[in-house]
DNA sequence: GTCTATAGCTCGATAGAC
DNA sequence: GTCTATCGAGCTATAGAC
């Protein structure tokens, strides 16, 4: 892997367990097994860290709303069964950047866009405006339980068990009125 | 007011408006006008800040968990009305206090045990666990969205529109059983 | 109860060797 | 492309006058 990402990486972990404060340029560095002198040939400031951190989260959730688009349970379905944190590469970038909330306001700005993008998709879907929010909140009240969570493991996270899961799908699915 | 009082405001406003990174010892108190050794002739350390803040917050939490179990709609129609971000005493509370989670452990045992004392409160309502996280989720979800919009006036926060919310209501009334 | 002054630390960023 | 060394700024916390 490029040492760029290697850096990424290292910023990601430190964001979602320790915070903003303790993701310093010396700490990634040292997560990243690099100099902070390295750090700063590949990104010449911190305000340029963030940026990679954001434009990799522009990529993965690209790829993610082609996956909701094409998802043979619907994009709702999909939304609402994968806001479950699972530590995917979306999942990570997502948690990572939430801790930079008010940071600067292009971290607020690119989260909305990505949040407005998932909205389009199932509304299509759904046709009804009050249904699909109702479908976006549920899937972003998981995410926030996640956020909520913290760093700490998966497994306590709301959401994790099996039968939750299906009981909440199926509440989905009367929204959406597909199989309901 | 008391000082004491002034200067938990003066925090709180500091991290909605500007994080956690920008409410520092000095700009708390230059925003309560007191000077850095009055603030901590009242809270000897920032993590004595951060202690008052949370006691507030529970403070403030008790006292809208009694308002949700006699409210005339039912707790979970006034949870997900009252998710919306207004500027209430509890919303400041909770936005500012979002603000510190990973800051310490306090923070975060703090909201999870107020969350779970709502899910607790919405689950003798609506009897079935499933429809009763699909209304918890709805009402966090409105929450992240607040706190996704940041310090920004309330204006453009989804779920503000009078329409949206009474379509939202419907919904929330349709998974209770109540009146849908 | 509120103030000023400052110690001690950590951060982001620069300079220059290799 | 990666390193060390260091500057200047900003932070928490302490000491002591009023």
């Amino acid at each position: 892997m490029s040492t760029r990402d290697n850096l990424l990486d290292a910023f990601e972990e430190l964001l979602i367990d320790d915070g903003e404060r303790s993701a310093t340029l010396e700490a990634v560095a040292a997560r990243a097994q690099v100099s902070k002198g390295g750090l700063l040939y590949h990104f010449k400031s911190k305000d340029a860290l963030v940026e990679g951190l954001l434009e990799r989260l522009v990529e993965h959730a690209q790829i993610d709303a082609e996956q909701m688009r094409t998802d043979p349970r619907g994009p709702s379905a999909y939304y609402v069964d994968t806001s479950v944190y699972a530590g995917s590469a979306l999942d990570r970038s997502l948690m990572a950047t939430a801790r930079l909330i008010q940071e600067t306001p292009r971290v607020r700005e690119t989260m909305q866009d990505i949040h407005q993008r998932w909205f389009s998709i199932i509304l299509q879907e759904v046709g009804e405006r009050g249904a699909a929010r109702a479908v976006m909140l549920i899937g972003d009240g998981l995410y926030y339980n996640a956020v909520l969570s913290g760093g700490t493991s998966a497994e306590d996270v709301a959401g994790t068990d099996p039968d939750d899961r299906a009981e909440l799908l199926s509440v989905v699915a009367r929204l959406t009125g597909r199989q309901g």
